[in-house]
DNA sequence: CTAAATGCAAACATTTTGCACGTCG
DNA sequence: CGACGTGCAAAATGTTTGCATTTAG
């Protein structure tokens, strides 16, 4: 049961403009984060801004609806929040970008608040290597 | 023993100039990853074209002599290389960054590959929270 | 002497900001 | 109606590139 993105905006008090409807749908859509860019192509509408999709994108943030990640290059993706915690695994050949649901950072995070009294609210794990397909074949 | 920064130059048949000399004088002084503005502004000489610097150090990752990391926001940071591997703590207050030398994310790439096909290389895991200096004292 | 290093200027890419107008609630 | 959303133009950053000059080996 997907909640509608009607809802989710109307819960954040955010406006609920079909630019806005649009938008969580492709980031749904996507099976990897988008840069605004990349984000906007896929709205399929014309004349808008990059301004406007980054302001946008950012209120999204805040309002914990999506959430930036980095991946390596320097450029913002985003990505629709509420899955749950993951990692990427960025081919470096041909760019595709996998998820990882485990997640075993756990007992570090309590290493650095032992060992340094530093309090970890969020971390950020990404792989980089070659995927399946790029992978060199053994026959 | 650390070893002359002339050598680590001369090793990887790189030209030894009194500036790249400097730059892994500051690289090897600075307790964090620097900006390529940052390092410019440590190295003390006038004239030093940003352009130079970046060229430099990308001179210095391809030669595996610095390395390049991304702590969050979209900006290159650059450290010396060689040192054990190890991540990083960002303090979202006051920016700090310590070193986290322990590393348990071997499992994870295994699990890569057995469920995904992926081939890790190379990972890159940073921790966002507080330092300890700005945490909340418990009186 | 020759290839590499550097400064300078300019190009690029991404992201941010100011302002006027349009639209949701 | 009033606050928020959007387009447009422009600026701010970070990074890269072309070219002429200098310098290390």
């Amino acid at each position: 049961v997907i909640e509608p993105a009607g809802d989710l905006l109307r819960e954040r008090s955010l406006r609920r403009t079909r630019r806005r409807l649009r938008m969580i749908e492709v980031l749904r859509a996507a099976r990897r984060p988008l840069t605004a860019r990349e984000l906007r192509e896929q709205l399929g509408e014309r004349n808008v801004d990059l301004a406007t999709v980054y302001r946008t994108l950012e209120r999204f943030v805040a309002a914990s609806l999506a959430s930036r990640v980095q991946l390596g290059d320097g450029t913002a993706r985003y990505e629709m929040a509420g899955r749950s915690h993951h990692h990427h695994l960025v081919c470096t050949k041909c760019g595709a970008v996998e998820s990882l649901a485990t997640c075993q950072v756990g007992p570090l995070e309590d290493l650095a608040l032992r060992e340094h009294g530093f309090r970890v609210a969020r971390h950020s794990l990404e792989f980089f290597g070659t995927c399946q397909g790029c992978n060199p074949k053994r026959p």
